[in-house]
Order: structure tokens, then sequence, then C-alpha cells
DNA sequence: ATCGCTATGCAACAGATTGTTCTATAGTGA
DNA sequence: TCACTATAGAACAATCTGTTGCATAGCGAT
């Protein structure tokens, strides 16, 4: 049997790292020590650190840990207007009820100087836009789109409009927000040659 | 004599804050302290606690010091296109150019506990989205715009993609990229009615 | 049920950090 | 020159960090 299967290393670990995505979002990247996990979960501070022996690495598992969100599958069958509305509602989704829409902030300002923080945020980043771009392929295969339709550009719009609100601005991400930010993005997708 | 007006109190603040300050970019908010700073600048630990008794009180000036920034009063003689190239490209350069750029996302961090870096980010926000509402209303009086328009939204959009490939992504803010930007939000703004 | 194996809890420790208070020194304005 | 006060520095208890040694308890296998 492989060690990390013994249901006390699961047990432990598992309890930790809740604890630590907890004062990582509540408190910030630097309050997330083996002292204070300890403090809040009860698990000697000896164990912790036999866990991560090095405090970085458990505050990177507690990055990922906030991080994992469920599947990003995109629906290509379009009509792009529905497909469009379907990715960016599991977006919002995902930035209004998993821990990441709290955790982030914390991650991306550990970024500016823990490369591992930073490379959480890239691989995310690069899973969203890649399920959009799948869209708009899709899209332009159907012959919804024209040439020259500036699909990268669309797509950071796309995703730094409820990044912003969410994480900058501090405002709602609701329906009815998300009804009016699909069709602009939309309308733009298929405006006309200028 | 004000007791502020002693040049010795007047030097010492300067010298800690800018420490302070690099420090809250370069480190994040729990690294600000009076130890920190103290190390950082010679000044003894006894005299930074005078000056600032609360911990809290000298982070807040650390966010205050570098959302400070030239002044954004907007050009608002049009035509629309010309007048929103100008405010985004201050937008943009304040955030490639002054400290704002490297400490927005350690104050937005912040923002998630602490009342104080909320307030800075939110007196930030609303003046850059004053400038632009200044530069689509006069565009309205010029009759550049349609009735309908949704200059909220577009205002939110112009911001929120530079602060997102700046602070969330990382990707960089360069001419060509501002350019097509504009130009994107341009023509949204002008676009023909549904 | 028993027996190795090992993860955990606990206590102890040095070293660093924090918040506080005191005194001596040095810069300030009159 | 003189009164005032900001600063530096030292000392202190309290806390936190990182590490180690030992006893206990849970695990899987026989």
């Amino acid at each position: 049997m492989k060690l990390s299967e013994d249901p006390r290393i699961i047990a432990t670990r598992n309890l930790a790292l809740d604890a630590a995505q907890n004062i990582l979002q509540e408190e910030g990247v630097l309050a997330v020590t083996h002292g204070a996990v300890s403090k809040a979960t009860g698990i000697s501070r000896s164990t912790l650190y036999r866990h991560w022996p090095r405090l970085e690495a458990m505050r990177n598992d507690a990055f990922l840990r906030a991080a994992t969100s469920p599947n990003f599958a995109p629906m290509t069958n379009g009509p792009l207007r529905t497909d469009l509305g379907w990715m960016m509602g599991k977006l919002t989704t995902a930035l209004n009820e998993t821990p990441w829409g709290h955790v982030a902030p914390q991650v991306i300002a550990a970024a500016a100087t823990d490369k591992q923080a930073r490379a959480v945020i890239e691989g995310f980043m690069k899973d969203r836009i890649a399920s959009l771009e799948d869209v708009f392929v899709a899209a332009r295969a159907r012959g919804e789109l024209r040439e020259g339709t500036p699909v990268r550009q669309l797509i950071e719009m796309a995703i730094a409009v409820p990044y912003f609100r969410k994480l900058i601005a501090g405002l709602p991400l609701d329906q009815e927000w998300l009804d009016s930010h699909v069709d602009l993005i939309y309308r733009l997708a298929t405006l006309p040659p200028k």
C-alpha cells in the first residue's frame, strides 16, 4: 500500500487544508502558518510540520485546493448566443459559489512574489480561455462568425468583466448583469466589418 | 507652529511610508510591520510605534500613498474616439508607471477584511468611472451617441480589461493593445440599434 | 486477537518578533 | 543660548516559529 493511503494521513491533510483555505481567504496568505492551522483544527503543530516541513508547500496546497473547480467542458452545439450564455454562466457560478471567488484575490496578491501562486492563476485562466475558444471555434465552423472577428480580444473581455466586478469592484454577478454582458459580447462577435 | 510641521516628523514619516509601500507591494500587507519598516529604514522601532501606535493605521497610510496618483482631469473636446483614447491612455499609464500597478493587488486582497482598504479601492474606482462618464456625457451632448447606449456597461468594460490584464492575467498593457481596446469600445459605443 | 509499523499528541527548547517603557542624545525653533 | 521634543537604543515580558525526543494510539497484516 502507498503510505499516502493511511486514513490518518488523509484525514489530517484534509482537515488541515480546509482550515488553511479558510484562513487564506479570511486573513491572507501570510496568516496561513503551521501555528494558525494547528489552532484552528486541533492538529498539533509537530504533526503539521511533518506534513509540510516547508510552509510554502502548505500554502501552495491550499491555493490548489481552492482553485480546483468543477469541470468546464464547453458546450458547442450552437447557436453561439446559447453556448456563450452557458459558458459565461458556468464561469459566473464558479466565481459566486466556489471558494475560488474568495481565495482568488489572495492568490493574485501572492503571485507578485510566489511562482506557484502565479502558476495556479495561469493554469486557471488558460482553462477558461480555452473553453471559450472552443465555443468561438465551433461558431466559426458553423459560419456564425465573419472573417477577422477578434476572438482573443472578445474572450478577454468576456472574462475580464466578471473578474473585475467580483474581485476588484466588489459588484454582484447576478442574472440581469450576466444577460446583458453576454448580449454585448455576442453583438460584438457578430458585428459587421468596419 | 503645528507639531506635524517639525521637519524630523515629516522626514521620518516619509521615509517610513516609502519603505512601507515597498514592503506592501513586494511581500504583502501582513509583512508591513513596525519591525520590518524599522529594519528597512534604520528608524528605531520605538519611533515607529510613536508615529503609528496601531499597525492598521500605518498600513492604511501606505495604501493611501500608493493610491494617490496624478490628476485624471478628463479631456472632453471630442471627438469621442480621441477623448476615449486619451483617458484610457492615462489609465494605462497609471497602471504601468505608478506604484498603484504593483500595490493594487495587495490592497484588493486586503479589502476582503480591511474596511479601509476597500474604501481606498472604491474611491479610486469611483474616480476612474467618473472620468470616463464625463467623456461619454460630452459625446452624447455632441450627438455622437444614439439613445440607449449602455454607457455604464461600456465604462465597466473599458476599465475591466486593462485591470484584468495587468493585475490578474499578468499581461502587458502596450500601445498595440491599447489601440485595439479603445477601438473596440468605440465601435460598441457607436453601434447601430439592434 | 496480536504484533510490528507509523502518525499523532505533547512537552520542551532556542531564536525571533511584538508591544511596551525607560533614559540619553540630538535636532528644532525662539 | 535655551527650552522643547523627536529619535535612538536598551531592556523587558509575551508570543510565535522551527525543531526535537518520547509516549500514545491507530493502522494493516498475520
